[in-house]
DNA sequence: AAGTTTGTTCAGTTTCAACTGTACGTTTAA
DNA sequence: TTAAACGTACAGTTGAAACTGAACAAACTT
């Protein structure tokens, strides 16, 4: 790579990292747009204003304005003062990795526990009404019920374990 | 629940079951689609021809074929054969969870992996050239890329925990 | 061999989310 | 008080993914 000069590197090895590590944070359930726009601030360390950040990613302000409280809604972008500074500046949280891991756990715990007793009442109602039906397609369904509840069960033990 | 016949209840009962269920899988990483389609397989329990999902899930028989195919791909669902029965047969996997698990541990670990290298030569990249680069702005990048490499090494030691 | 039956390819459509520009309300400066 | 700067609401546009029907290819039946 012979011949660059200073902002060519500097700016490719920028975009490089930010491209690689969004893909890694749409792994959390980001959208990808919010997953650019958390790294570039990042990255960035600095506060960033709405017009810098829609410079930096090449996209409305109105998008930036709508990301930028997604990401503050999912605690990891925080709204800073600075003196003589008119408009709003955001910067990113520290404590990337914590932060990340706990509330995507939560999200899977929260997730099977909603789901999971919603097939409870589900088995409830079956049995409920189970005088009415054949027998063998009811034992099927009934099997199949409690399989699908274990498997939550098992979502959930696997799911605190990573949390610690 | 008053005056329901057989048919309503069951069907109810494992029309609930398949959306619940469904939403659990998508979080697999599953598209909708494919999530109901197996989810449709699977708590039939008996193996199934394309047109029989078409009707249960009122789509075209195209869809089924492609998404049979994913999930075929995805080592979810297995071709059946049944003397007498021209029409392919599908049906689902026994052992879900520990399938998806492990399927799902295994893709965060590649990815993990394969971000992290890109990572790192980017930052060989960044120190190949730093002779021309202002230090301020080389360091404080220089020391975002190590955090972000650290994130990938605490995303495979968290995930490695989980398939034990 | 001719005619069915079955699965897949492909081109067109529909749907949905991301994005944009304008318009508006609010705050700051003059 | 007016004028400018700033952030957001909203309606329209765009682009990508899911879906469909018709045409095709392969396998089976007679």
């Amino acid at each position: 790579m012979p011949n660059m000069d200073n902002n060519t590197v500097l700016s490719e090895v920028q975009y490089n990292a930010v491209t690689e590590f969004s893909k890694t944070l749409e792994m959390f359930s980001l959208t990808p747009s919010e997953a650019r726009l958390f790294v570039t601030l990042y990255i960035e360390g600095e506060p960033m204003t709405l017009d810098e950040m829609s410079e930096a990613l090449a996209k409305s302000k109105t998008s930036m304005s709508t990301g930028i409280r997604t990401l503050l809604d999912l605690n990891l972008v925080e709204r800073v003062w600075k003196k003589g500074v008119r408009k709003d500046l955001y910067q990113a949280n520290d404590d990337l990795f914590p932060k990340f891991m706990s509330s995507y756990v939560q999200r899977w715990l929260d997730a099977a526990c909603r789901q999971k007793q919603s097939l409870e009442e589900t088995k409830t109602l079956l049995e409920r009404e189970q005088g009415n039906i054949q027998p063998e397609h009811l034992n099927d369904l009934k099997q199949r019920l409690d399989e699908m509840i274990e498997f939550h069960c098992l979502i959930t033990k696997a799911f605190e374990k990573l949390d610690h």
